[in-house]
DNA sequence: GAGTGGTCTAGACCACTGG
DNA sequence: CAGTGGTCTAGACCACTCC
């Protein structure tokens, strides 16, 4: 099949223009001459420096993007992706000692926290009728100061009492154990990869339209009563998922 | 703040030309007037109906598979992503039965499979010293005639001996029952999205930068002894992942 | 061989960020 | 207000697929 060969030979040597710029960022990067959170130089210098067109230089960026290597910040220009977090979902989440043990400087902020009548979805994931009230918590948490995720808490309220008065900019699971004395047993979860909803992508500062990898967590407390669910937005380029069954 | 309540306008009401081309495509699809695997018009056809470019249009055809609407074959052009297959990766995996339960048609390929020298990663994996003798299988899995899945299989030879005289088309959890009476038991695994690596990407026909999620799973069998590891590379659209623990 | 997607050029204007 | 990224135009040639 001389067809496959001459395709399987182009595309062993193809050297577009776009491979090599990102061959020659991603050595910067390999180098070290830009480090984690680094910010590129811009788009017209780059494209400048690689006799090439804006287009074209976007497009290799697109690439690094892809395989998470750089990230970028609406309209503020592109940075050099810092290394990812180890995650393991099925375990109670505890978003800030986890970042600790990793080395990472972890950050929580509160957009809002009501009561709502609950999505016919969420109810759903709560095993509670359509349109029960829940109490819903949005927050982005941060590592390294990078916002790096978006998250919808629905707490099933006959458990939590008057916790919207308390601090929700720690841990809730701390919360949880300390003002409530209930703990996280079993969890299940699923992922997918999409976008980001318009809510997530305008709360992190990222294109409406980037990739983000989205977890939904129903976790059950040491009744196995379902007490919480999560709608999780990351970053794709800041996860690394690590499940071990015990 | 007068410059965030612009932003927050302009991003609500922002119609570029790229959401709208999304939208009506995105319709299509939602009214059934185009259904799964079939093939969109031609991107220079598309781009006269839209009036606009085909730059501008293939920056809507990104976002649209971004968000696992759409897929492209290699120079073949765009088509419509069938609904995800679920996937728990801590069950013993049995590819052609978890497709059948969800109405789907499997098929497998082998490209090829060889006793090699094992790369010091995989035998980490392993638990075996460096550069071990392994057995190696390269296989790619379809959906309905779709491939979805390029995968290699890392075997410690020691429990499948005159393994790869067999018929590696079928299940290897089947093969590992009936001929070696090993079943599998814990699994770890770890999930990262990035991008297919050439030998993956040129199996399955999809462009080499194009995003995949990456499972790698370390088997053990019933007497918690490792078997076997894989190196699984997915289409990123085609995956739901599901995990309950038991 | 016709038509397709993949790549690329050489510009332009706008909306936003940050000093 | 200068500079940036976001969006868009109107073309072009090449390598490949499919008939």
């Amino acid at each position: 099949m001389l067809h496959n060969e001459a395709a399987f030979r182009a595309s062993l040597s193809r050297q577009t223009a776009v491979t090599a710029i990102c061959q020659a960022i991603a050595g910067w990067i390999e180098r070290g001459e830009l480090t984690y959170n680094d910010r590129l130089p811009a788009e017209r210098l780059l494209s400048g420096q690689f006799a090439t067109t804006r287009i074209t230089l976007r497009e290799a960026l697109g690439q690094l993007e892809a395989r998470g290597m750089i990230y970028r910040e609406e309209r503020r220009g592109w940075f050099v992706s810092p290394p990812r977090i180890v995650y393991n979902p099925l375990q109670r989440s505890h978003f800030h000692a986890m970042a600790r043990e990793q080395g990472r400087k972890p950050a929580t902020e509160v957009l809002d926290a009501a009561k709502i009548s609950g999505p016919a979805a969420i109810c759903a994931h709560l095993a509670l009728p359509a349109h029960s009230p829940v109490f819903c918590i949005r927050r982005i948490r941060r590592i390294d100061g990078r916002a790096v995720l978006y998250v919808e808490h629905y707490l099933n309220p006959a458990y939590f009492p008057a916790i919207l008065q308390e601090d929700l900019t720690s841990s809730l699971t701390e919360l949880y154990a300390t003002r409530y004395a209930i703990h996280y047993g079993k969890v299940r979860f699923a992922m997918l990869p999409t976008t980001f909803p318009a809510p997530a992508s305008q709360a992190l500062k990222v294109a409406d339209n980037s990739p983000a990898l989205f977890i939904t967590r129903i976790n059950r407390d040491q009744y196995a009563r379902i007490i919480d669910c999560d709608l999780e937005y990351w970053r794709y380029d800041a996860l690394h998922i690590d499940v071990e069954v015990e």
